[in-house]
DNA sequence: AAGACATCCAACCGCATAAGG
DNA sequence: CCCTTATGCGGTTGGATGTCT
């Protein structure tokens, strides 16, 4: 079925973004904020698709973003909500500031499932088979005295959205980091996106990490 | 030194859904 | 309420860079 493209594919540059381009959608963005993201590459002189322009905002200019290392503090943040909520790597990236869906999935694919695997978990559900009769528990990693967790994955092994996704209301919050060049830290206002969505997620066995306080109140509310 | 292979990350694609008319 | 459009999300791809042989 005719799927309209987002834009007319002819006439909009693909590709890598130059320093040229970077500067025009980050001085546009900062003087008049992303209201319209169809509109900021005409109005913005770029010759791209305002879907591109929005990722290379989210993904790369954004002020408030970290570009260095993964923390291993963040590391252990994503194992934890990983086997929590599976690959809803928004709901994960809203925990962590300074950090995108975009970045958590790449360090997730290339990194954690690679260092999960060789602890001998399972990286889809974070289980490690102890081959005993208490079953499975959620790996620790050695260096970090991470075994104390024992959760059993509430939402996860959804390796595809496909027919994995829970039925949680995740649309309906203000869109995250589109609200423009002045737009207030995207961390700094959950309650909306991802946290609040995982409400319906932890019913009566609520296990306590050491998640941040406002996560932790919303799964076990 | 050079080619092959592996890894990483930015960007794209297409679907789902919210928002607006 | 239905239809269209815009946006957000997750999966995937491709190119740049690094490492190995």
């Amino acid at each position: 079925m005719g799927r309209i493209p987002c834009c007319e594919k002819d006439n909009v540059k693909r590709g890598q973004w130059t320093p040229e381009e970077d500067n025009k959608l980050l001085s546009y963005i900062t003087q008049h904020g992303t209201r319209n993201w169809r509109l900021i590459p005409k109005n913005a002189g770029l010759q791209r698709c305002g879907k591109s322009c929005r990722l290379r905002w989210t993904n790369y200019l954004r002020p408030d973003l970290k570009h260095g290392e993964f923390t291993d503090a963040e590391e252990q943040t994503i194992i934890k909500l990983h086997s929590v909520v599976g690959n809803r790597w928004s709901v994960i990236a809203a925990q962590l500031p300074g950090r995108t869906d975009n970045d958590v999935k790449n360090h997730w694919n290339t990194k954690l499932k690679k260092k999960l695997s060789g602890m001998g978990i399972d990286p889809a559900t974070e289980f490690r088979y102890e081959g005993t009769a208490s079953g499975y528990v959620l790996g620790g990693d050695g260096d970090q005295g991470t075994s104390m967790w024992s959760h059993h994955s509430m939402y996860s092994g959804s390796s595809g959205t496909e027919g994995g996704r829970p039925a949680l209301q995740e649309k309906g919050n203000d869109s995250v980091g589109s609200s423009g060049g002045d737009e207030e830290a995207e961390d700094g206002k959950e309650g909306g996106k991802g946290a609040s969505d995982m409400s319906g997620l932890f019913g009566s066995d609520c296990v306590l990490w050491d998640l941040p306080d406002e996560l932790t109140n919303h799964m076990c509310d």
